[in-house]
Formats: C-alpha cells, sequence, structure tokens
DNA sequence: CATGAATGAGCGTTCATTCAT
DNA sequence: CATGAATGAACGCTCATTCAT
C-alpha cells in the first residue's frame, strides 16, 4: 500500500535556504497535526502555514505522509539516545535505584518535548508506516532485557525478557496516560513516586518467592 | 466539525431487513478500517462492500465517523459490561486475589473481540470523538479507585485514585502491547503470572511501608 | 506505462440520463481536441464543456486517453463496418472496378465523418495506445489480399500481400493529404480519377511484365 | 498560444561548451521524446538527462515546443537537401528511372535517421507548429511537378501537378508504413519494385490514355 | 425505502518558469 | 554564464453528499 520510497525525503537540502524551508515545513506539520489531526492535514495546508510554496513542499517530501514520518523519525531518535545515555550512567547504581532511574528517565523523555510526544501518540494510527513511534520501546525493552540479565542475582523475577516486558510497557502505560491528563487532574509527583514503588518491590528479591501466601503472612 | 450529533445514527432501523442492513455496513466498516486505515476508509466504497446502495447508507448513518463510532461503542459497552460484573463478583475475594483478578478480567475483554480491539486502538486517532475507545479505562479507573477506598486498611498504596491509576493504565499498557505481538513471541501465559506478582506485591502492606529506602535494609 | 485497464471506461451507463452525459462527454472532446489540440486537452475543460461535473465525467472514463480512445473505437468500428460491407459487393465485379471501388470506398470512409478523421489524425501520436486509429488499414490490407488472392489469375502483381500493401498504404496517403488540404487548392475529383487510373495500371496484366524496357518501346 | 517567436532558440551558442551543451539538450529530448511521448516531455526531466540545469536550458530554448522544433528543423532540412541534391543529378536521366530514383531517394532520407523519423513522426501532432515534419513533403511536391511539367511530353498524366501528388503522397504513405513495420513482416526489397513499378506505369503514355474503359479493350 | 447518477469542493501533484546566489 | 531553490497556476482525481427516479 505505501512504499517503503514513499517515506522517504526526496532530495537533502544542501543550501542553508533549503534547510530553512524544510524545518518551516516540519514545524508547521506539527502545528496543524495538532490543531486538525492527523487526516485532516493536507499538503496545502502545511506549505501555507509554513509560508513556502506547495512546489517547493513536493521538492522534500513527496506526500504527508513522509513529512509526518520525518517528525517521528527525528523524536524517536533523539528519545534513544536519550535512553541509550541515561543506561550508561545506570550501570554502577544498585538495583533499587535502577528502578527508580528508569521511571524518571522516561518522564525525562516525555518531558522532552511532551506537546510534540502527546500529538504523535494521539493522532497517529499504530500501523507499520510509524512504526518507529512506538520501535524505541522494543529497543528500550531490548535494554532492560539485558541490564536485568547482568543483574540477575540481584532480583526476583525469573526471565529478564518478561520483567523488562512488564517494566517497560507497564510504565508506558502510565506515563502515556500522564500526557494525557489534564492540568492538575492528578498529583504526578505522587504518581512517579508510586510508580518507582511499584517497579522496586516487583524487582526485590526481599518479601516472599511463593507470592500471596506469604503476603498477608 | 464533528458536532456530538454528527455522531449519531439518523434513525433506529425497526425492520429486520433494515436491521440487516445496518450490519452488513458496519461489518463492511471493519473490514475496510482493516484493509485500508481510517483515513482510506470511504462511504462509497463501504457500501460497496456491504451490498448496499449509497443512498441506503445514508439514511442510516450521516458520514463515516458516525460508522466507526457505532463500532467503537458497541465494543465499549461490552467491555464495561463484562468489567462491571466481574467487579461486582469481586467485592468478596481477599485482595491479594483482586489484582489478579483485574488482570484477568481486563486479558477476558481484550480477547472478547481481539480483531476488532487491534484494529480500533491500531487505526483509530485517541482524540475526543473516539473517546469512548479509551473511556472505559476511565470508569475502570472509578471502580477499582472505589474498590480500594473500600479495602483501604488491607492494602499499603496511601492514595487509592493513584494506586487506581497505576494498576489499571500500566496493565492496559501491558496488555495492549500483548494485542500487538505476533505469535510465540513472547509467552503470555507467564506474563500474566508476572503482572499479577507485580500488582499484588505492589498493594501488598508487608515489605517497606516506607518505600524503597527500607527495601534494601 | 499506460495499462491496458487505463483505456476501458469505468461503467457502462445504464440509465438514459448516463447516456446522455456520456454523448456529451465524447462530443466535448472531439470539439476541445480540434480548438485546443490532444497536450491541452484535459479533463476539467471537457466535462464543463459537456455541461456534466467533473465527477460524472470520471464515474464513465478514468482519463483523457480513454476519452479519445472512445473515439477512436467508434470511429474505427464504423469504418471497418463500411469497407466490410462494400468488399461483400465487390466479389462480383471486374477487377479494374474493384481498383476503382477501392479507392472510393476510401474516399467514402473518409468522408463520413471527414472532420473527427482529420482531427485524430493530426492530433494523436501514433503510438500502441491509439493502434486502433490506424488498425483498421491492417484489417483492410487482409481484406486487400485475400480479394488479389482470389483473382490472382485477373492481376500482374506476383505477391498478393505486397500489391495489397501497396494499394491500401499508397491510397491511404493520399487520402489522408487529400483531408488536409485546404479547399479549392487541389481538384480532389481529379485527383480520384488519377489514383483509380493508377491503381488499376498497377493491377493490369496489360503493358509490359519486363517493366521499363518495353514501357517505351 | 504558440507564436512564431516562441519557437525559437533564445540565442546562439558561440563557445564550444555551449554548444555541447545544446547538443545534450537536443539528444536527451529526443530520447525522452521516445522513451515517454511528447506529452510527458517536461524541460525539468530534458535538462536532468541532459546533465544540465534547468537555468542553462532555458537559456537555449524558451520552452519544450522549441527544443523539439529545433529537432524537426534539423531534420527536414537535411532531407529536404538530400532531396534537392538528387534531383539535380536526375534532370538527365530518362523517366523511367526518375520514377525508380524518387523511390530510392525516399528511401534513404527515411534511412538516413530511421528512428529519429520514426520517433517524430509517431509521437507528434501533425499541426501548424510542426508543419515543417511534413513540410518539406510540400516543397517535394513542388520539385516534382516541376520536373513533370518539364517532361510533359513525355508522360501520360495530364495534369503535373496531380501525378506529383499522388507520386508524393502515395509513396510517401507506403514509407511511412515501411518505417512502422516489425523486422521481417513485410520484404522490403520486394516493396521497393513494386512500388517502382506502380509510379513507372502509371507515368507511362502506353497502355491506355483514355483510362480503364481501354484497358481491357 | 432503495437506488445510483450526478454534483462539486477541495486536496494531490506536476512542471514551466524565474531569479538569487 | 551556470546553478538549483523557489514559485504557483492549473490540472488530476476523489469522495462525501444529494436527489430524481
Amino acid at each position: 500500500m505505501s512504499d517503503e520510497q514513499e517515506m522517504v525525503p526526496r532530495k537533502k537540502p544542501r543550501q542553508r535556504r533549503a534547510q530553512e524551508t524544510v524545518e518551516a515545513l516540519l514545524t508547521a506539520t506539527a502545528q496543524l497535526l495538532d490543531e486538525e489531526g492527523y487526516e485532516q492535514l493536507n499538503t496545502n495546508q502545511i506549505a501555507r502555514r509554513a509560508g513556502v510554496s506547495i512546489g517547493s513542499l513536493y521538492q522534500y517530501y513527496p506526500n504527508k505522509e513522509a513529512l509526518v514520518f520525518a517528525l517521528v523519525e527525528r523524536l524517536a531518535d533523539r528519545q534513544y539516545a536519550i535512553v541509550k545515555e541515561k543506561f550508561a550512567e545506570m550501570v554502577e547504581l544498585p538495583v533499587e535505584e535502577v528502578a527508580r532511574e528508569i521511571v524518571v528517565a522516561l518522564l525525562e523523555i516525555r518531558q522532552l518535548e511532551p506537546e510534540l510526544n502527546r500529538l504523535l501518540s494521539e493522532q497517529l494510527p499504530r500501523t507499520a508506516q510509524f512504526g518507529k513511534l512506538r520501535g524505541w520501546l522494543e529497543r528500550l525493552h531490548g535494554l532492560v532485557s539485558a541490564e536485568l540479565r547482568r543483574r540477575h542475582q540481584e532480583i526476583r523475577p525469573p526471565a529478564p525478557e518478561i520483567a523488562a516486558y512488564v517494566i517497560v510497557y507497564g510504565m508506558h502505560g502510565i506515563i502515556e496516560q500522564m500526557g494525557m491528563d489534564k492540568e492538575g487532574e492528578v498529583d504526578h509527583g505522587q504518581l512517579v513516586r508510586e510508580v518507582s514503588e511499584m517497579m522496586t518491590r516487583y524487582l526485590s528479591k526481599r518479601s516472599s518467592d511463593d507470592e500471596t501466601n506469604a503476603m498477608f503472612g
């Protein structure tokens, strides 16, 4: 249906003025995506808002998908870069702080561009063409799996992939909802503490291995 | 642009033949939503696929949003009905089993119509117009909050709303990802056990009350 | 480049008013082809001239090629029908009258719709997509070959295919030019006589077989 | 729309590098005319194929018509030059050889650049703007008329203009079709002999002067 | 009520052409 | 003179919607 080629920019901007044109197009795309939604988004409108002729738009992007894809790609790449960096700093920390660090890192990432994040996850279909939007979660899952495997003696959960899955996608569900909350509806500070607590408890060897029986002794 | 009125069917089908027409339209809508995506969806195509004239389609639905909205509404209502029923059964159970029951209930709900669920959460924007798609989560959050408040003496977390938030949206994040997993990629049985463990531990009074500091003494 | 499908009408007009729409479109196509040329021809203009909405045009024809193709096809079919009929009448005639009859028939055919004929052969590219425009000449070549073979004892030329080729395409070249002549530039009556003479002489067994030597004894 | 001025190159290339640019543009034009057809032809594409910037193209030609016109003009001029030369050699020959010589000359001309010839007569509209493409035929008609008038005592046909018309356009029709034949479909050697025979017989005083009636006594 | 022909606003996209660098 | 970024008129075509039959 939509070739890989259709997602790819048509030509790289070489001159500075071309770079500015591209920047204006992406900014306008983000704005209109917010105001109108993905479906109503259209190239004529984007060009007008960007103060650029429709012809120039088509010099650089073959269609609106490609523009949105560029937005997604930029964001995903920046977010994954941050995740990787955080993980490098994490190797030295005790496991209980790791849990909290992941929570904080995911929040920070979301805060990097909260509007764009909200926008893209609200408006875009979660289809293959925008896989990168969620794709960085898979990469994060890989990192967390590896880290948990490295620390398997310090933690409880048997299979690192499963534990990482629960942590990454569970936290993502919470954070995504936080991104949709209206101001003051929920206390995000408290939420962060509770999410950390949940993750820490989940990873902890303490408590009991035989779960509920021991829980309420 | 999308008034509340625009979402509402034009008239209720009274005769049986009319009921069949509506059914055919909704089935065709679901099929084409899957095959083409929300954006490409169009009324002429839906009518053709349903074996119904375009004029007849407009007898029952004023536009394509209304068709999709009907799909969403049906599903959301059926899902919330199940949730309420489960909760009625839950009041008698010990708290640790409540956690597990919620997990199981959410999975069951997702399994009710897994394809339609995947379809709708993949293809539709998460905007106000399709709020019902996520809206039942809010209602679930209300139910869980109430239940946790009722049991606040049995559990650890201080604020029931916060705890319910963490549980509901965390689990939803995990289950949504499970819905996207390819066959055999992850062991869903193990996942269910681990998610239950996580929720149970999170609610448990044991371990530490003063959070992580006390956890690893 | 251009699929066979692209040439084919989208749907057959069933109702009378649809038939009128199609007729108006083809008439407008012919007019504008004359006024503007094939390259400048465009669907919006055709629809406007036909007094029909652009949407209706696209209900019946997928693009301008298909419209022009329909024009070509109609003409080619009518012309070939005439040729076949003429040939049926010709079987009884002596060979020298056959030559004249072919000349007259080709002229009549051209006179059937002289403007449309001029138009199409002036404006259209002689590519595969409009092959039918010249295609009927091939069919005519087949008929003439067969007739000459049937009469091979009455005529001179050794190979009927070659003779038919010379006659058909030679005459076509002359008639095509006649179609382009401005009024009064050349005496078409005289031309017809001379062309007949040429063809008759060409087919005749008389004169000499060893050509030029005997010609001017 | 297409002023005479629009057909004319903007400036003559003086330096050698400029001459190469023009050459590259015309070569690219011919290639793309073949690959895409006249309608799809466009200046951006021509410039790209020629390895020249679009700005440079517009230094030399004001539009795509001018490029194609240049191609036509070159060919027409070269072809007419050959015709004139042939005719100069022809004045001494006996009339029967003249007929054969014209056939041979027309074939040679067509063979001069068979691809370009096929291309241009296939792809271009036969309208005033490319009149030169057929225009040399008119000039040829003039030459043949004059030659036949000069020799009117040696030949049969009453009016030299009519005879020249029949000969020139008849032969052109045959030769044009030969240019479209697929390899091996028809024996071109035999065709040339038969065409010569036809023309010779047509011009010959023998046989009958009073046309067909006398032919088969 | 069902049908499907007709409508036309409006988005998608191209490409001839200009002009600052 | 060459370059190629930018322009925007204008054509291609779809699809939601209406309405006569």
